[in-house]
This record gives structure tokens, sequence and C-alpha cells, in this order.
DNA sequence: ATCATTTACCCCCTTTAGGGGGATTTTACA
DNA sequence: TGTAAAATCCCCCTAAAGGGGGTAAATGAT
């Protein structure tokens, strides 16, 4: 018997792929250093007990049949603030990726990670670390890095740039010395490049293709 | 003498701080997977050499006299199209990170990770991965995350992200199944909650806030 | 040296968005 | 069940943005 288990991590599963859940409870709960209170199927079944079990970690997958881990993110939130949620799932490239952090994962892992890692990750962001699998980290330096084939001219992007900054016509032409029927001419083939007919749009479109 | 002289990863190192430059230097030399081309205390005075010694991987420092590392960043890139470049800061939280990462670093590690993980991070950097150390893991899933607090409501939300899809007034109140008065009243609202008055001021104040 | 691109500027006109006032009805919650 | 907040809709008017056409100097690459 474990005299320390005060110092359990105390873990919960989230995945409906029973051999995989079972091997996660398995390896988990073999090591000394974590303990699983519970697992489970579907998000469902986890949220109703979940305030009876009070996990440190939740291992979600994000792929689960009815509620989608994604969506369960938040449901969890609610009823245990401050538990670290670490998603994982099979697809690195997906957008799912991006909403469950906007929706305040923990820690985002693909599934190929060692379970030596997902333990080390687990003990990371118990120390108040964030979690991110290579793959996930290339995915997120991706989102963030500017596409280098705009078919944007400098200055266009310059201004395009201004625009996305809520600026005006006239302050825009302040800014960069030129007159705004310029910045106006700029602007107009902007949305011809990009195909659009308003500001929003244009940034929209931009933002998408990181042309900004 | 090592016979897998081409198995080795060629490593370069520029950092201001002479003490943890040679520490890098002697730890990686050390490792009879990796082969340290060359060091520098200066962006300028590696861009010289850079082409000669062509590493694989380049750890740079972030903060350094004269050209900032970046600054250094598209520079090397020009040079060296393939190289994974790896950051290193002692200032996890700060806006140079995200700087870095849209001038296309491959992985951004704070110096106070361990000698071990720096290693296992150039591995994976090497193998097509992203790196990031726990903290600049967090700092940049903080970055996605939506701010708890806003002041828009939930209509209000929906409405400013549909703004952001560049969809005109026409457009959102048929999608949302409102007239299009009813659209405008919202988003007079959110100008006054915002204290802006064009569509893109919003967008980029809501954007700062993490309102969406 | 030349051709394409980029940058810069001008006019007329239409559409959309924004500022100011309202009012009414749900909805949430104390 | 009463009240506040949110959501809905209406009017008048002005300011800003967008669509169409155009010209011309600077820049850059071949």
């Amino acid at each position: 018997m474990n005299t320390n288990l005060y110092q359990l991590i105390n873990c919960c599963i989230i995945e409906d792929d029973e051999v995989i859940r079972n091997g996660y409870v398995s390896l988990l709960s073999a090591d000394e250093d974590f303990f699983v209170s519970g697992d489970y199927a579907s998000a469902e079944a986890a949220l109703e007990q979940l305030d009876r079990i009070r996990p440190d970690v939740i291992l979600l997958d994000i792929q689960l049949p009815g509620m989608r881990g994604v969506d369960a993110l938040p449901a969890i939130r609610k009823i245990l603030p401050g538990v670290h949620i670490i998603m994982l799932t099979v697809h690195e490239s997906d957008d799912l990726v991006f909403t469950a952090l906007k929706n305040g994962a923990s820690g985002y892992l693909t599934k190929n990670t060692s379970f030596n890692k997902i333990k080390e990750h687990i003990r990371d962001v118990i120390r108040g670390g964030g979690a991110m699998s290579t793959e996930i980290a290339l995915q997120v330096m991706k989102y963030f890095q500017k596409n280098q084939h705009s078919p944007l001219t400098k200055r266009e992007t310059e201004i395009l740039e201004c625009v996305a900054e809520g600026k005006s016509r006239s302050k825009i032409a302040q800014e960069l010395f030129i007159d705004q029927e310029t910045v106006k001419s700029h602007i107009k083939n902007i949305y011809h490049k990009l195909d659009v007919n308003s500001r929003a749009e244009a940034l929209s479109v931009a933002r998408k293709s990181r042309f900004i």
C-alpha cells in the first residue's frame, strides 16, 4: 500500500476505444505516482461522475461517439474549473486542435506519443506547464507562420495590416504619407486579388491564408 | 574518430553569454550524436560563416547585442532555407516568442530547460517536429484561449464572429433569422462596449482581448 | 534598354455602414 | 413574480467604403 496517497496524481480517462482505454488504465495504475479514479467510454458517462472522483488530470479523446471531446471541454470546466485536461488525438492536422486550445485544454498529444512521454506531460501540466507533442507544436508553429506566397505586394500587405487595426482610409493615408485615393486604390487591388469586396472579408481571407 | 560522421547532427550556437555558449558547446560535443560546427557571440558573426558551415540546427538566443535574434531569423533563412532554428530565451512571456514563431522558428525553448531535454528537442526538430518547452507551450495555449470575462453577450459575440468572417448586415440577418436592424443594433452595442466605431476596429480590439 | 510590376493619383456614382434617437418582447434570475 | 438584462425591431440622417473607369511616374528584372 502506498503511504503517500496525497501525492498521487489522480487521473481520469475518457476514451471510447476499449483497448486503448484499458491500456492507459493499466499502464498508469502500474506507476506508483498515478492513480486512476475513473475511465469512461463517453463524455456523457464521465460528466455524471466527475464531481465525485475529482481528478487532477483528465485524458480526453477528441473523437468520441455522442458528445465530442472539444464540446465536452467547456462542460468539464464548468464542473471542475481547475482540472487539467489533456486532449488525445490521432489526427494532428485538424481544426479541432485549435478549437480545443481555444476551449481551454492544458495539453494536446497525438496518440502515437510514447507512454513515458505521456506520463511526463501529465507531470508537466500538474506543475503548471503546457503539454504539446512535437506534431502539435509543429501545427501550432505553422499556424503562426506567415505565408511566403502571398499575392499581395509589400505595400498592399502594409495597408491591409493597417486595415486590420481598424484604421480608416484617411488615417492610413496620413500614416503612410500618401493620398487617401491611393489607399483606396490599393485596397481595391487587394480586393481583386483576394476576390472579396469588403474590409472584414479581406481580413478574413488574408488571415486564413496567413498573408497578414 | 567517429565513423558515422554523416549521421552526426551539425549544430551551431549563437549566444552572447560566453559561459552559456561554451556550456552548450562542450555538452553537445561530448555527445556522440552531435557535432558543433560553430559558435558565435553575435548574429552578424554567424551570418558570415553560415554558408560555409551549413548546420542542420541552430540554437539562437533571442536577446543578442546588435541584431536581435528574431531579426536574425529571416536573414538566416535566406542563407539556409532548410535549417532548423531553435530559439532560446530567459523570458517566456515575451511578445518576441510570437514574433519568432511568425518568422519561422522550428522551436522555442526557455533556458532553464535541462540539457537532456534540449538534446531531445534538437532530435525532434530534425525529425520534422516542433520543439516547445512547457512554459512556451503554456504561453501559446493562453494565447489561443478565449477570455472568459468578455463584456459581450452570447448574441453579440456570435454576431461579431460573423463580422469577423466578412459578412454584411443583411447576410448576418439572414443567417441568424433576424432583421437587419437588429443586427445593426447589436453591432452598435458592441461598438459602445468596446469603445470603437468600425468593424475592423471592433475586430482588432476583440481579438487583442480574446473576446472572439 | 525595355517591358511588367508596383506605386501613386484622379473622377463620378452607388451601396453599406455608422450615430442618434426610439420601442417592444423575451429571457434569466433573484 | 417582479425586475433587469438581453434581444428584437423601427426611423432619420451623415459618413465612410466600395465599384467603375482612368493616368503616370518609379522600380526592377531580364
